[in-house]
Formats: structure tokens, C-alpha cells, sequence
DNA sequence: GTGAAAGCGCTAACAA
DNA sequence: TTGTTAGCGCTTTCAC
């Protein structure tokens, strides 16, 4: 009757008594490792279900696995980051892995080195680590000691496998899509970048330096704008703030990530413009808010809950034994909703 | 250079030999305890810095304190919770807390305590349960192992403390505010509830409850219309368009959660009606998004950012030794925005 | 103020 | 197939 102080936890001491058998063959058979006859695991399972008992995982955690993955994203707010969780989850119920998520802010890479070490401190199995923006050198570093799996850079490395979306393809089908409705004056919202060297890696360069081409491609390089803020509904609102007080003013406005297209939209309507009569909206991630928000979002499609899933079974992959990297790219589609229309 | 292979992970007995000391000094430095010259704290200090030191979770995990707070969630989709989760880890920052995240899924009280006792089983220091749907008894039980947070809840229970909104005053705010509009055909739109017995204390059932004895008490018992679906933007839109489909249909819909609006947007826009023209609409949480949206959502605002806040604070102080229990209570405020207007 | 030593719950050699 | 035993890295008595 302890109705105040803590119950003691059952052990694996505790079963092995109870079944009269020793911890070894408890832990073996929690293990399903090798060596183990019916009987003695029907006696092992019966003293469990009726000790009720539960593995500590920190004990574990100091000879073998925790069965638990580390998932390391900047925030949970990005609706795109839950499809990623969701699949991710989906892929590794059943396998006995548990995730964690940390928050890690955004493009702080100081931060985000925190997170993951705070991830590595709890010893987890394995890492995925979504958009991070720390360097290549650093993602080794880790990757040397836990499997890792990295989620939205267009990195290659021998050490962690990537998971990624074309965004070269992604960028190049908006622009192309606003261009072929006839825009000229086309503005993008990047998310800004705080060590430029290694940008090349990061999609939101991908995504901005895409849209450089293309529109010089079409002869558009004197209408290049870009608002470099970030992608949340703030930038996205900031920037089109900015962009719309350019005169002569941007016909379309192509927004790196849903998110920031939000935060476009809500600029635009406070401005007492119209999409898309006044001004076509696009984004980026096909985010399922885009799909339902009032004015429907023309946006790039790439599959969040399959880069998930990928991203799961690499890991399971990785720290089953598998050491050669993988690189797992996701081919966008254009979505054209009611956003984008031809220019007035 | 080990190129290949993992590092060996730099131990307390590292620092220790490195700074000529033992073990227990090492300990007592890190954790701050009783007991320590200032001559020894610089030479462990310098030492760990040297070595580049990081505890390692589990092993501290056997015998004292791991740092760190898991918070238990139904899913990261829903703005408002990334509100609590800022607020939580503003206030735990700076206090050596780590917090580690795992979704639980909507409305299965199985997997949410199964994600309560992975948190457990990973020998956190205490727990944030985030609108959980189990039974008291349960949360009880936990309670008895881990401090424990609950937030969203209108328990009263001696083992643990409750963090909540005022929802009777809020959804009494809403309706008021549409039946003043002049609105008679109000309807709402609820999450349904898995184990009845137990509603009395789920926030959506008092949202509810509470909406339907604000339209009693007015006289419009006759108009009640409640579609019990759940608050995400599926259980919005499938909500509105089970009640658009009603004759007469309402002029207003009263969500019990703004991600459960913007799908009641997505559906009266795809029925062609338009907002507030056709119909209002409101919402409860006040999520960022809310303000921003294109049609931008008349909400109740319940402080998310300080409910996270206080949730972390408590926690630190349960961790701290405090065994008495606390309640903390927000007051909600209206915030009418231009989805809400007088009926045609 | 400092350090030696026991032990937290588990896994993995190794022995039987 | 089963059991014995030595740690994993840390905290915590308890001597000194």
C-alpha cells in the first residue's frame, strides 16, 4: 500500500527469482537472443506479465541499446515537420523503438549542437537530424559515434545517409509554372543563411539560387527580388512586407516553405491586395494546412511522410550494421491551386 | 585518428586522472555539491574543459538524476502545443534541463500511456502530459514515480498538478459573442470522447457542456447542433460539412479548437459560402496561425506560451522536493477577429 | 575537504 | 541450454 514514497521497480532480478532462473536467461529472453528453450521462455514471460515488469533503459543503456531514436528538428511549429515525425513513427512502431524529439531553434547551429549531444548524452541508438545547418565536419563527428540519418540537406558524406527532396526540381517547377502564367516581376523569400560557405548544402540556397537561373534563363534578371528572412509565418510575413513596398511591385511572390507562404498571404490581405488578383502566392512543402487554408495554396509536393518512413528505415538499417551510406531523394511535383493565377 | 570506429567516450575517471584527483571529486564539481575547495573546482573545471567532458545520461541515470524532462503529447501538428512547448522550454533553459518530446497519438489512451512509460522507463526526472485522455487512477500511478505536470485537464488530484485554461469561461465567451452578433443557429463542433465516465474533466467536454447551457440559458435549446468529430483540420471539415449539410443549416460554428476552424474554412469555401457572409466562424486557442490566415479567426486566447511556462516551473519545483499540490489556472479573453459578423 | 569503495540494473564473456 | 560473474559510468555513503 505505498500510497505516498515510490514503488521500488521491479528488476530483472526480481524475475529471475520469481521463475526461479538466472537474469541471464531473463535478459536473453527480453532480447530474443540466441540460447533460450520454449520452456524457459514461457516461464520468463509468465514471471514478466506478472511482475508487470518494464526494462530500465538507463541500465541497458550502459551495455547495449536503448531502443530509442533521437529525432533533432528546429521546431515543432512547421506543420512539414509533423508529416516527417509522423512517418518516421509509422516505419518504427513494431520494431520496439521509442523516438524522442528535441527542439534544437532555429538557425542556430550552436544550438542545434546542443541537441544532438543532448541526444548522444541519452545515449540513444540513432540520430535524425532534420535541416540541420551545422557543418558537414560536425555531422561526422557525430556520426562516428551514433548512426545518423540526415533529413533535407543536399550534403554527401561516407558517414551518415541523407534523405532529400530535388529542390532544384521543386524551385525550377514553380518559377516555371508563375512564368508560364505569364509573371514577370517574380519575388522569392528565402530563409537567410548564417554561415555562407557551406550554403551550398542548405535547400533554402538550393531553392533561391534555382530561382536565380531560371529566371535569368528567361530573360527575367533584372526582376530578380529576394527578401531573405526565414521560413515561419514572421518571415514570410516580414518579407512580403518588404517586397510589396518595392515600386514597381512583385506580380507573384514564391515563398521557400508553406509557412512563410502563410505569413505572405496575411501581409498581402493586410495591404488591402487581393490573391491572386493582385498578387499570386506560392509555396513550398505541400504542408496539409496549404490544402485547407482558405485560399488554397499553390505549393511544391514533396512527400514528408515517405521521406519519414525512408528516413526510419535507414536508421533501423544503420544501426542493424549497415555501414555504406545512402542517399534517398524524394522527386517534387507541382501543385497548382487557387493562389497563382495570370498576372492582371 | 580514428577515422573508423567510435570514439572512446572521455569518462569521469578520465577527468579524474587528468586533474589528479578522484572520481568523487569530479561528481561533486559537476553537480555542484557540499564539499568542494575552490582550488579543486578550477582544477576540475579546467580539466573537463580540457577534455571536452560531457556526462554520460545513463550512467548518472542509475543513481541520481538524468536532466531531464519528457513531455507527453498527443501529436506536434497542433500550433497551440508548440505554444506550451516554448513556453516550457524558455523556463526550464539555464537550469541544466534537457526536454525530450514523444507524440502519443490522438484519443488512444493505450499508446498515451505507453508513451508515458517509455518517458518513464527512460528514467526522466519528470513529466509533462499534455491533454491526456486516461483515467486519473493512471496518471496517479505515474504520479507516485515522477513529479508529474498535467496540463489541460480539470482534475483535482493530491499527486500531482494541473495546469488549465478556463474553458467553461472561454466557450461561455464564444457563444455569448455570436449570440450577441444576433446568431441563433449556433453550432459546435466537439471531440468526441473515447470512455464517457471520465469527460466530466476532458477540456472538449467542457467546451461543450458549457455551449450547451449558454444556448439553453438563452433560450435556444432548440438549435443545438453538435458534430463530434475531433479537433484537427480532418475533424473540422468533416464536422462543417456534416452540419452544412443540416436544415436550416447554422449561421455560425463554433469550433472547439482553431485547428479544428481553419477545416471548417476549408469546407464552407468548398461548399461556396462564404465567411462571415454565409456563416461565422470561431475557433479556440488562439494559435499564431489564426491571426495570420487570410480570413483571420475570431478565438478564444488562452495563454499557451504561460501555460508552458508555469508547467515548466512546477515541474522544477516537484524535481525540487515540493509534494504539495498546485493548480494554475489561465483566464481566457475573446479575440474577435473578421471571420465572426452579424448573420445575413 | 577529500577519496575509497559499494552498487544502481543490465548485458556479455565465459564456464559449466 | 543455462548460470556465474565482471563490469558499463556514475553517485553516494563513510572513512580519513
Amino acid at each position: 500500500m505505498a500510497t505516498s514514497g515510490r514503488q521500488a521497480r521491479v528488476t530483472i532480478t526480481d524475475v529471475a527469482r520469481h521463475a526461479q532462473v538466472s537474469t541471464t536467461a531473463v535478459s536473453k529472453v527480453l532480447r530474443n537472443a540466441y540460447g533460450v528453450s520454449d520452456a524457459m521462455r514461457e516461464k520468463v514471460r509468465a514471471a514478466i506479465d506478472e511482475l508487470g515488469y518494464r526494462p530500465h533503459n538507463a541500465a541497458r543503456a550502459m551495455r547495449g541499446r536503448t531502443f530509442t531514436i533521437g529525432v533533432q528538428l528546429p521546431h515543432i511549429r512547421n506543420p512539414f515537420f509533423s508529416d516527417i515525425v509522423d512517418g518516421l513513427t509509422d516505419e518504427i512502431s513494431g520494431s520496439g523503438y521509442q523516438a524522442i524529439m528535441v527542439q534544437s531553434g532555429d538557425l542556430d547551429a550552436a544550438a542545434e549542437r546542443r541537441a544532438i549531444d543532448a541526444l548522444m548524452d541519452r545515449q540513444v541508438d540513432g540520430i535524425l537530424s532534420v535541416a540541420p545547418v551545422c557543418s558537414r565536419v560536425q555531422l561526422e563527428e557525430v556520426a562516428r559515434n551514433t548512426p545518423l540519418v540526415v533529413l533535407g540537406r543536399h550534403d554527401r558524406s561516407a558517414l551518415y545517409d541523407c534523405v532529400l527532396d530535388d529542390d532544384e526540381l521543386g524551385a525550377q517547377l514553380m518559377v516555371e509554372h508563375l512564368i508560364a502564367l505569364g509573371h514577370r516581376r517574380i519575388a522569392h523569400i528565402t530563409q537567410r543563411d548564417t554561415a555562407t560557405r557551406r550554403s551550398a548544402v542548405l535547400l533554402q540556397a538550393i531553392r533561391a539560387r534555382t530561382y536565380e537561373q531560371v529566371m535569368t534563363e528567361h530573360g527575367l534578371a533584372e526582376h530578380l527580388a529576394i527578401a531573405a528572412t526565414s521560413y515561419t509565418e514572421e518571415g514570410g510575413y516580414d518579407g512580403a512586407r518588404e517586397l510589396l513596398a518595392r515600386s514597381p511591385r512583385p506580380t507573384a511572390i514564391f515563398a521557400g516553405a508553406d509557412q512563410a507562404a502563410f505569413g505572405v498571404l496575411a501581409a498581402i490581405h493586410e495591404a488591402g491586395l487581393t490573391v491572386p488578383g493582385d498578387i499570386s502566392v506560392a509555396g513550398y512543402d505541400n504542408a496539409r494546412m496549404s490544402r485547407l487554408a482558405h485560399i488554397s495554396l499553390t505549393t511544391v509536393d514533396q512527400d514528408g511522410a515517405i521521406m519519414g518512413t525512408t528516413a526510419g528505415r535507414l536508421l533501423l538499417e544503420r544501426i542493424g550494421g549497415r555501414s555504406a551510406a545512402v542517399r534517398f531523394s524524394v522527386t517534387p511535383t507541382l501543385v497548382a491551386r487557387r493562389s497563382t493565377a495570370p498576372p492582371a
